[in-house]
RNA sequence: GGGCGCGUAACUCAGUGGUAGAGUGCCACCUUCACACGGUGGAAGUCACAGGUUCGACACCUGUCGCGCCCA
């Protein structure tokens, strides 16, 4: 055995094991066993993105679970890859040509491809070095980038199969422009925020009348644009004026006044509303309605051009704005300026304020496949974890617009579709064209654009897989298990992928989607640069190693509202995964002699319980039904509370209790067989204790298990040992405990409830409370706890037998210098102080230590206490509703526990009486 | 404006229709032979507020206030 240092240094052991496993190929999915294969898809990061806290935690969430699943037996298959992130990669290497002096424009598409895949392959792969920091087991030999070889013809046979259904179509719409990096958008790119800005009110002379016509505005500028005026059909304000005209100040163009209940609400502003169809998705639609002109007065670079007057041409549009507002005032046309909040989208890419603007664009029409999505949720194909999450789905779904796909960019897959010279035809192909489909002419030329990112990563879960091909893996990994990721990009992922998965291949990708919340910075806000509360989970793993990050991550993946990082907690995992080396080492310092095998083949598996001891009982049997209740809590998805028990466990039944009641059995002194005994149950409580924390605490536990014993016919790593779950249960309802549990503990798991169990975790626990007692005692007479003293405890005689069991151990851990167990009537010092637990008394005799005054008053206070509880509770168990209506077991817990403060009671009367001779 | 989630100890978070919990921090004591990244003992909460349902509400319902988010 190594010799193991008393401070654990996750640093030097974290990279050997993550190697060992990967060469060992247990990444991959096993071949045998009955089991349905376990899938998950890592939802792909930017590729050359770094680890962040939303990474980290999805990475931690998944390999937990792939981990758990692993060892229990499934084949599991972790897919991992990144994404080009068309936009965020353009803007990164534009950047960097402007710093020389240069730009895309300038050195040309060909090059500007060549400069960002170099870009790519320079800046790229450093997240999968941060995963595998991290301790994710993906299997790395089926790594994909949404832009290699298999992922472009995926996403080329999608875009062709699309538009030959009539899915895919080109139109000349209103789309979101960013100005900045000259493309469209989708709806989910602009982020909108609400900001303070005014209310314009303008005067429009109504043309041929006396009247004008006053309309609010948010955008003063568009009225360069506007086509029409509307008003509410039914506002007797302006109903007679449906069908005349206004004069638009500063051009002087007359444009209808239409009467529109969609549009317009009678309530706000003036309730007459402009209409500028070029520049505005609510005026877009009902200029339709009304067939108004769509006058586009913003060009892409976001400045206003012609057919605006030309004063204003060349502006950009805040220029504009002013340039408009000053100009409506000097015309006196301008009646009134209110502030006003609004909402304004900025492009999440960039940050500019996003431009409406009218062009040609490629649209997918998501209607159908948005329907089959919601039907196949609904029809429980696909499951939301938490499951009020479905609600959001469906909203979304349900109100799903037409998906612009094409980006005005370089980076990213080219629309496969070529425009002919000579017909004008528009060809959709597979292969690359050289003439038209149409008329053959050679003047083809493939569209400029690029697809939406999204359009990639929505095929991910087949794309993974290897389809179109028809292959293996597909056959075998789909539908996948799990897809988990952040709610906030439910709809970005996991809609998408839903609607394409099903579309492409009539099942859904996966069957549950567990959707995670976002980890904030420690000030309660979204972590951002400029806000200065990002924190670095690399910074983490090197500070306290990847597991006390992950453990924390986990014990965080239950959150509903966001996570607000907490620095202090990570340190405290790091704490208990030293309390767990050490215990660890406890143990191995204490195997001499020890043989392992032969102890499995004559006390665990033959399920002789006579040889142990109550502890060992108790602990064995905790050791199990934790394992049990983790098992069940990572099935729940509650990572959080599995993590919490184990945690518990670890902590405060095996490190307080056990190895401190063990602790006497160990010495060389000690009967052999009693010895031996210790030995099998540390190493079996730890063996299972290892198993249960590795999927949260993958390094840790494999370097202590690999130091441990190993079972006879155990696996070689822990990696891939059997993790500890129930295989078979004896008995029916109430009375159904486990059987036999997986690993080399088969056995023992019928001593879950056996009654040899039961009266030993009775003993401990009354060995628990009179020890704390105890120390309590002594601290409040204000003793060092290491002051040997004489305890005297007056019990029944069954807790009395029970006790003097125990008395070794409770000398050891009270730190006495002599137990005395007496009968009830007994009598004690009178000069002494008591504590009452379960109704036995625990008496520390103090001659001339003890302040009778202040014993006196604290009895009189705790009976007071004791009393005011005992009222409470009888008047409960009186009342004749509780009588009739509460559950039997609650009515006899309360009585239970009203003997129990009786005995209390009458136990601290008799102290006081004695106090005051 | 519509919808959702969340308000529990100083901070970060669990929790359940039947006696309020953890981590960190705080106080006191302790160099006990696994661990000071430790041990023992302790202080600390009108479970946001107001009603209601119930024998019993921190939990279920309604409303109010506050925080966060999504959609428009």
């Amino acid at each position: 055995m190594e010799k193991l240092n008393s401070v654990y240094d996750p640093n030097s052991v974290e990279a050997k094991w993550y190697r060992r496993w990967n060469e060992s190929g247990y990444f991959k999915p096993s071949v045998s066993g009955d089991r349905s294969p376990f899938t998950v898809v890592l939802p792909p990061p930017n590729v050359t993105g770094r680890l962040h806290m939303g990474h980290a935690l999805t990475a931690t969430v998944q390999d937990c679970l792939v981990r758990w699943k692993r060892m229990c037996g499934h084949p599991a298959l972790w897919l991992p890859g990144t994404d080009h992130a068309g936009i965020a990669t353009q803007v990164m290497v534009e950047r960097a040509l402007v710093n020389e002096g240069s730009s895309r424009e300038a050195i040309g598409r060909e090059a500007f491809l060549a400069r960002t895949w170099a870009w790519k392959e320079e800046h790229g792969g450093i997240i999968d070095r941060q995963h595998e920091a991290l301790g994710a087991s993906m299997d790395w030999d089926r790594y994909r980038f949404t832009m290699d070889e298999v992922s472009s013809r995926a996403v080329r046979e999608a875009f062709c199969r699309l538009h030959e259904q009539g899915l895919i179509y080109r139109a000349y719409r209103l789309i979101n422009w960013d100005w900045s990096s000259q493309t469209a958008l989708s709806d989910l790119e602009v982020e909108h925020r609400e900001v303070d800005g005014a209310l314009w009110h303008i005067a429009y002379p109504v043309a041929g009348r006396e009247e004008r016509l006053v309309v609010a505005t948010t955008r003063p500028e568009t009225m360069l644009g506007d086509s029409g005026v509307a008003v509410h059909p039914d506002d007797p304000r302006y109903k007679h004026l449906i069908g005349e005209e206004v004069v638009l100040p500063l051009s002087g163009r007359r444009v209808p006044i239409v009467g529109d209940a969609i549009l317009v609400d009678m309530t706000f502003g003036t309730g007459a509303v402009k209409v500028t169809p070029a520049h505005d998705f609510n005026d877009f639609e009902t200029g339709k309605r009304h067939g108004l002109e769509v006058l586009c007065v913003i060009d892409k670079q976001g400045k206003v051009q012609a057919p605006a007057p030309a004063r204003f041409c060349g502006l950009t549009v805040a220029a504009a704005r002013e340039a408009v507002v000053a100009a409506l005032t000097a015309e006196g046309a301008l009646v009134k300026v209110e502030p006003h909040k609004l909402s304004i989208g900025f492009s999440q890419r960039t940050g500019v304020i996003v431009e409406p603007l009218p062009s040609d664009q490629w649209f997918v029409n998501v209607g159908s496949m948005a329907r089959a999505a919601v039907a196949a949720v609904r029809a429980g194909k696909t499951r939301f974890v938490p499951e009020y999450r479905t609600a959001d789905f469906y909203r979304w779904m349900e109100n799903i617009h037409d998906w612009c796909i094409s980006r005005q960019l370089w980076w990213g897959h080219r629309i496969p579709a070529w425009h002919c010279g000579a017909c004008g035809t528009i060809s959709v192909s597979r292969e690359d064209l050289s003439s038209c489909l149409s008329c053959g002419s050679g003047e083809v030329t493939q569209d400029e654009d690029v697809l939406d990112t999204w359009f990639s990563s929505g095929l991910w879960p087949l794309t993974v897989l290897g389809w179109p091909e028809q292959g293996e893996a597909l056959r075998r990994f789909y539908p996948t298990s799990l897809m988990e990721t952040g709610w906030d990009i439910l709809f970005f992922w996991v809609a998408r992928m839903m609607m394409f998965g099903i579309h492409f291949t009539g099942e859904v990708p996966f069957e549950t989607v567990f959707l995670h919340s976002m980890v904030l910075g420690e000030d309660g806000r979204k972590m951002s640069k400029t806000r200065g509360n990002v924190v670095d989970p690399i910074e983490l793993i090197d500070g306290y190693g990847a597991d006390s990050l992950r453990f924390y991550l986990a014990t965080m993946a239950g959150q509903d509202q966001g996570i607000i990082f907490s620095r202090a907690r990570v340190e405290g995992y790091r704490n208990f995964a030293n309390k767990l080396w050490n215990a660890a080492r406890f143990v191995l310092m204490n195997l001499e002699g020890f043989d392992r095998p032969s102890f499995e083949r004559e006390v665990v598996a033959v399920g002789a319980l006579a040889r142990l001891d109550p502890a060992d009982l108790w602990v064995l049997a905790r050791s199990l039904e934790v394992a049990r209740e983790v098992g069940d809590l990572l099935g729940a998805y509650r990572l959080d509370l599995a993590a919490h028990t184990i945690y518990q466990f670890v902590w405060y039944e095996l490190c307080d209790w056990y190895l401190e009641l063990v602790k006497p059995s160990l010495a060389s002194e000690a009967d052999p067989e009693v010895r031996r005994a210790a030995q099998g149950c540390l190493v079996t409580v730890l063996d299972v204790v290892l198993r249960v924390l590795h999927p949260f605490l993958p390094f840790i536990t494999e370097e202590l298990w690999q130091q441990l014993p190993r079972a006879e016919g155990d696996r070689e790593c822990l990696m891939i040992a059997a993790f500890p779950e129930v295989r078979e249960w004896s008995g029916e309802g109430e009375g159904r405990r486990p059987l036999t549990m997986a690993g080399p503990y088969a056995g023992i798991g019928a001593l879950l409830g056996s009654p040899e169990v039961a009266s030993a975790r009775q003993q401990v626990a009354r060995t628990i409370d009179v020890v704390t007692a105890a120390r309590g005692l002594k601290a409040r007479f204000r003793l060092p706890p290491g002051k040997r003293t004489p305890l005297l405890v007056r019990a029944s005689a069954e807790d009395a037998a029970s006790l003097a069991a125990m008395q070794g151990r409770i000398l050891r851990l009270a730190r006495l210098e002599s137990l005395t167990v007496i009968a009830v009537g007994d009598d004690v010092p009178i000069e002494s102080a008591s504590e009452v637990v379960r109704g036995i008394e625990v008496i520390l005799p103090l001659s001339g230590l003890v302040d009778v005054g202040a014993e006196r008053e604290r009895l009189a206070k705790e009976i007071a206490k004791v009393e005011k509880e005992i009222e409470g509770l009888a008047r409960k168990l009186q009342n004749s509703g509780f009588r009739a209506k509460a559950p039997a077991e609650v009515i006899a817990k309360d009585e239970a526990r009203l003997t129990e403060l009786g005995e209390s009671l009458s136990a601290l009367g008799a102290t006081l009486e004695r106090l005051r001779a």
